[in-house]
RNA sequence: GGCCUCAUCGUCUAAUGGUUAGGACAUCAGGUUUUCAUCCUGAAAAUAGGGGUUCGAUUCCCCUUGGGGCUACCA
């Protein structure tokens, strides 16, 4: 296995979107993988979007990568490279493999090629192309040319050959060029495909190190047989494992989300996104579990990339998340839940002010995995009246106390003088020394009558944000409940 | 089917010839003088199977099984 030791030559690499869709989970994790590396070598990470497939061009889908890219904080240099605006340059190269006898010329039509692959499907051949335009002759060809035949450019496979490349985590791989396919380069309508284009781009790019996913070890073959035909020095290649979903498949829209926007959405901090996927696949051999982005520079370590997939566990990126929320400041957590809150209460937030909400957030922030949790959670403060079950209020231990406790502990809150958490702590467990009763049996139903719900914070810190006012309110109303 | 490839708790993983196979998430139990959350403690939980090599295999080799990827004028 190819080990990567110290680098004497300016590390390049790249990551190359296809603008096909939204940047999704695994696109990420390549892309991260590729910045750490360049990063910790002191050098470049570019961007390339891979636009040849006319078909599935999505507008948008560009700018849309850019903003992720920017979101998560991986910065690339120099400005990205567009294929769809090199077209000459491919054709350039192309030119280059006919007359180096390298790839040739084919005439066959969609039609002769499935017709093709259904005979070898019944024969149980390998579905391939056969290579009956390999041999048209130059007179042929130019004949066929001058009338406007449609054509494309197929890669000239040579016979029995062992191709073989030494790939950073899966190691020596060999193939024999017989069971390589004559890849088509350059298609029909002047486009090259990924294989002429990748190899050509990341050869002008001064790419040095190419990390792409697994799915391309297969063709990798057919990119080193290119660059031997072009006399070209081949990167080093790190194909990464794929990330797996539930069902142990790549990830896909089927297994829930993997578009980085639908985490940006749900409240998922950046940081926590790329701490969680940054693990998926490799890890420090420490027991240290959080890291930054420069740490992970710093850290991350090429050869200790694992050849298995991950499976996406939302569970870990929770807990990853959660961590992250609890360490943002008061001020920063509420200006990151504001978006969502508005979006649920719309207007009616404009009732309360700004220390209030900042509050409401504070409470909550240790129990979110993710910031779109605040509104679930936050009804009880934005609303002027509880719905909920008089059944709630007693206490599980001492159910029939709970109107008499809340009474009294009304009486007692009435006098409170210091509004604040710690003043309604220091005078209600006073109030229950005196009147020998048990936490429980006073402050579950207290806490009931100021949430309404049976899980909440409790009743101290929401009395304190709710107010003397309002708190005593809802006392009175869960009494009548009563 | 063909080619390539992978295999440690449910999940992410540590341990590359000698460990009671370690940690984290999730789960369960207990504690932190009310619930939830946080925090703390504890429990259960794995080397796919079979052959070798070796004094000794999670670790090296082979086979089997199982999984994944690729097999387009898509990337």
């Amino acid at each position: 296995m190819k080990r990567i030791t110290h680098t004497t030559i300016e590390v390049r690499t790249r990551m190359a979107p296809s603008p096909t869709g939204m940047l999704h989970i695994g696109g990420l994790r390549t892309a991260l993988y590729n910045y750490l590396f360049a990063k910790q070598n002191g050098g470049d990470f570019l961007l390339r979007i891979e636009d040849t497939d006319r078909t599935r061009f999505v507008p948008g889908a560009t700018e849309k990568i850019y903003e992720m890219l920017a979101w998560v904080k991986l910065k690339f240099d120099d400005e990205p490279i567009v294929q769809s605006k090199r077209l000459e340059i491919y054709q350039k190269y192309a030119q280059q493999l006919i007359d180096g006898g390298h790839a040739y010329y084919c005439f066959c039509t969609p039609e002769e090629l499935t017709k093709m692959r259904e005979e070898q499907e019944k024969k149980k051949l390998p579905p391939r192309y056969d290579g009956r335009c390999r041999n048209i002759t130059q007179n042929e060809v130019a004949s066929r040319l001058k009338s406007n035949k449609s054509y494309v450019l197929r890669l000239k496979t040579p016979k029995n050959q062992t191709v073989e490349f030494d790939d950073v985590v899966y190691g020596k791989i060999k193939v024999n060029s017989n069971d390589i396919d004559d890849q088509v380069l350059l298609k029909s309508d002047g486009f090259p495909t990924y294989h002429l284009a990748v190899i050509i781009d990341d050869h002008e790019m001064k790419i040095t190190h190419i990390m792409r996913g697994e799915e391309w070890l297969p063709s990798t073959p057919k990119h080193i047989l290119l660059y031997e035909a072009l006399g070209w020095q081949s990167p080093v290649y790190c194909h990464l494992p794929n990330i797996l979903g539930a069902n142990k498949k790549k990830l896909s829209k089927r297994t829930g989300d993997v578009s980085v926007e639908d985490f940006k959405n749900k409240g998922y901090l950046p940081e926590a996104l790329i701490n969680y996927i940054a693990l998926l696949g490799w890890n420090p051999g420490t027991e240290q579990e959080i890291f930054s982005l420069d740490q992970l520079i710093k850290q991350f370590d090429i050869n200790k990339l694992h050849k298995s997939g991950a499976i996406f566990d939302i569970k870990k990126l929770n807990d990853i998340n959660g961590q992250y929320i609890r360490k943002l400041s008061k001020q920063k957590i509420t200006e990151m839940c504001l978006p969502y809150l508005v979006e649920t209460y719309g207007d009616a937030l404009q009732n309360y002010s700004d220390e209030y909400i900042a509050s409401v957030v504070a409470l909550e922030q240790e129990r979110l995995k993710k910031l779109s949790d605040i509104t679930s959670s936050t009804k009880l403060f934005f609303t002027n009246e509880l719905d909920y079950d008089a059944k709630l209020l007693p206490w599980k231990k001492t159910p029939t106390n709970a109107k008499e406790t809340l009474l009294s502990a009304q009486t007692v809150l009435m006098s409170v003088k210091k509004w604040t958490k710690e003043g309604l702590e220091e005078t209600l467990t006073d109030f229950i020394f005196h009147n020998k009763l048990t936490h429980g049996e006073a402050l579950w139903p207290l806490r009931v009558a100021l949430s309404g719900q049976e899980n909440s914070p409790g009743p101290f810190e929401i009395a304190a944000v709710l107010g003397k006012e309002e708190s005593l309110k809802r006392v009175r109303a869960a009494i009548d409940k009563l």
